[in-house]
RNA sequence: GCCAGCGUAGCUCAGCUGGUAGAGCAGCUGAUUUGUAAUCAGCUGGUCGGGGGUUCGAGUCCCUCCGCUGGCUCCA
């Protein structure tokens, strides 16, 4: 045998293996096991991901992708996306299609359908199509095209969009990929065959604007998931249906946390009694904190006069998309409802003459702002018109810019950790390098400011993104993201440098050069808003709140009510042990009553009968866990204040 | 704002192809005095999201407005 038609294949355990040069990664895995090559969708040569159907003519490492690979489960997707294509094409002859890719959970492709509409209900016939395609077992091919020949193929088949992807693309580096009775402009990869698809779903329908641009056509976007097992399919249903029982919109409304009206208008949210006792120790929580670090409490209107946003240049940026301005009744001033806490704290700033030795000056404020949200995009509270924002703004002097930047990051992971968020991302948000003109303030300042949060989150090891144009208008930002129940993300906490308001308010200090100075802004929220921030705690403690933040911590439960005015005297010990809670006096028997107060959440349950009269303890039930015992009043204030203990 | 779907009692839901509304829970009243996830009985409660239309007749079909859900776009 010639070497030059030998290659070595090395595997990620370090083991090098020679096969015949011109192999397939599908063919190595059949030589490993026919098990291994049902699941191959993919492979990894030299970290370059490609079909496992390619030749293989090199000395390569070669790594083999599967469904446990979220590599391979991309490929799947992907592959998935062409195939829903095909079946579309099939049902519904004449469509135009737009893209096509995978996403985190499955994969859609964007479609014109012309005249038609697609709704849940076609999906039946959709899916039933897709499968039978599956079963087919069709190879996707793979071809090099020229680009005039890519052009014509479109040009015949009347596809404007595909020809207007192919319009960016390079000649000489244009690939089609085909199955079956479907050929599509694709760089790939590909899983080799239908064939591993067992089992699909398609989720919903939804408009989308071609390439992102409302100006332009919306499309029909399918989505669907698909999986190489149907096991895998009800499981990832079954998941679903439990994140739905975490939405914090369901439970909010179980638990009488807060409330919506049509009357009252649409995304504004009503909090009720039980809970503003959570939204309230989560605000003391931050003040004694905010305290601590130097912080002083503020208070301003909810309205302004047009002038202070014509200043901070928000009218010019929002001013079409902010409630209509309020006009008083005899001058016509125009005021508008207060969307953002900053301009009035800028001019608390230059309520008085500031020197460099009062800086930092840290403003906080838990500030109610109002803000015209469109309608689709409302969404219980994470979501709405008018929120209160656990608002700071930092004035200090450039060289201060990055610790106190620090110290608010340190302040954010504080709450993190007291609440036990474990799963967030901090995202750098910087400017669009492309288009500049969407912002305002110098590019030097910019320069400097991006340069300060990127220098200032390299000593906190978080895990972080860095997102170009997602800055805010005025300057770079750190969001703190976390994911709801079903996956979405969402900006909780928010830390923005600020060159551009304390030019705008012409914001000074006196430095110990006795020159006037320009100080630096910096926005902060660690909450984000209380609106969202709760929504979010909700669906990750699926409303079994720490101990700590919970409305009420214990109900106490007389056996029949001949033990109210016990079980009334028991509570009014625990008040003493600031521990809170309420007795159940209603008529009912205990099972009832336990039964009640588990679907409430209370944490704990205090069963108080003769027995525990006579024996001067109480019977101690654990919210999910259960009954744990006996306890004298004191033990039990013990476990609170522990429990209570381990996360603040 | 745009696309698709949905909107029946406080809550969860039933109501076939049009023949003028039903259950469970909750609430109220009474009985029961109860031992670790639903005691029993009776009662109350809906102009079927609003408005308009088709029809002898609309919860059911059509139009429109409002709200909600999932996306798109946006997010100071």
């Amino acid at each position: 045998m010639q070497e030059s038609s030998i290659v070595n294949i090395s595997f990620p355990d370090g083991a090098v293996r020679k096969y015949a040069s011109g192999i397939t990664s599908l063919e190595i895995a059949k030589s490993i096991s026919e098990g291994l090559a049902r699941n191959v969708l993919a492979s990894k040569i030299d970290g370059k991901i490609t079909d496992a159907t390619l030749p293989i003519l090199n000395d390569v490492k070669l790594e083999l992708l599967t469904f446990d690979d979220d590599e391979g489960k991309m490929v799947l997707w992907h592959s998935s996306a062409h195939i829903m294509a095909e079946a579309l094409e099939s049902i519904y002859p004449g469509i135009k299609f737009g893209i096509g890719p995978p996403i985190e959970n499955g994969f859609y492709y964007d479609v014109d359908l012309g005249d038609r509409v697609i709704s849940q209900e076609d999906f039946k016939k959709i899916e039933d199509k897709i499968l039978e395609l599956a079963r087919q077992k069709n190879s996707f091919v793979r071809k090099q095209i020229s680009k005039s020949d890519a052009i014509s193929y479109f040009k015949a088949k009347g596809d404007e969009y595909k020809l207007e992807l192919l319009n960016d693309l390079e000649d000489g580096k244009i690939t089609f990929y085909s199955q079956g009775a479907f050929t599509d402009l694709c760089k790939g990869p590909h899983i080799p065959d239908t064939g591993f698809i067992k089992a699909i779903k398609l989720l919903n329908v939804a408009g989308a604007y071609w390439r992102g641009d409302i100006q332009r056509k919306q499309l029909t976007r399918i989505y669907g998931i698909t999986f190489l097992k149907q096991k895998d399919l009800t499981e990832f249903l079954v998941r679903l249906e439990e994140a739905k029982k975490r939405d914090h919109r369901k439970i909010g409304k179980e638990m009488e946390l807060f409330a919506f009206s049509e009357k009252v208008g649409q995304g504004l949210p009503m909090w009720l009694p039980k809970g503003v006792l959570i939204r309230e120790r989560l605000e003391n929580f931050m003040r004694l904190e905010q305290r601590k670090l130097g912080y002083q409490q503020v208070v301003t209107p909810h309205i302004a006069n047009k002038n202070l946003y014509v200043i901070s240049g928000h009218y010019e940026k929002y001013g079409k998309d902010s409630f209509q301005a309020i006009k008083t009744p005899v001058e016509g001033e125009e005021f508008f409802l207060k969307p953002m806490n900053c301009p009035h704290h800028c001019e608390i700033f230059n309520s008085k003459p500031r020197s460099y030795k009062d800086l930092p000056l840290r403003l906080a404020e838990f500030g109610t702002v109002y803000r015209y949200e469109q309608s689709g995009e409302l969404h219980g509270l994470t979501r709405v018109r008018g929120f209160t924002q656990d608002d700071a703004h930092i004035f200090c002097r450039p060289d201060q810019v990055q610790e106190e930047f620090i110290k608010v990051i340190n302040l954010v992971l504080k709450v993190f950790k007291a609440l036990d968020f474990k799963d967030y991302t901090a995202q750098i948000s910087l400017r669009d390098k492309e288009d500049k003109k969407k912002y305002i303030g110098s590019d030097e300042n910019w320069e400097k400011a991006e340069n300060a949060i990127q220098e200032a989150v390299k000593g906190s090891n978080m895990k972080t993104v860095v997102e170009y144009g997602e800055a805010a208008f005025y300057g770079p930002k750190l969001d703190f993201m976390v994911r709801d129940a079903i996956g979405r993300k969402w900006q909780l906490g928010t830390i923005q440098v600020d060159y551009n308001l304390p030019e705008r308010f012409q914001l000074e200090y006196m430095g110990s050069d006795n020159q006037k100075h320009r100080p630096v802004m910096i926005h902060r929220a660690p909450f984000g808003s209380m609106e969202r921030f709760v929504a979010v705690l909700i669906e990750h403690c699926a409303g079994n709140f720490p101990l700590w933040l919970t409305p009420d911590q214990v109900a106490v439960l007389p056996i029949s009510d001949k033990y109210n005015e016990n079980a009334k005297n028991i509570l009014q010990l625990l008040n003493n042990y600031d521990i809170r809670g309420f007795v159940d006096e209603r008529n009912e028997k205990i099972g009832k009553k336990i039964r009640d107060n588990e679907l409430q959440k209370v944490p704990y349950m205090l069963i108080i009968g003769e027995k525990e009269i006579a024996e001067n303890r109480v019977s101690v039930r654990k919210h999910i866990t259960g009954d744990i015992g006996t306890f004298t009043i004191g033990e039990f204030a013990e476990r609170i204040k522990s429990e209570m203990n381990l996360n603040s």
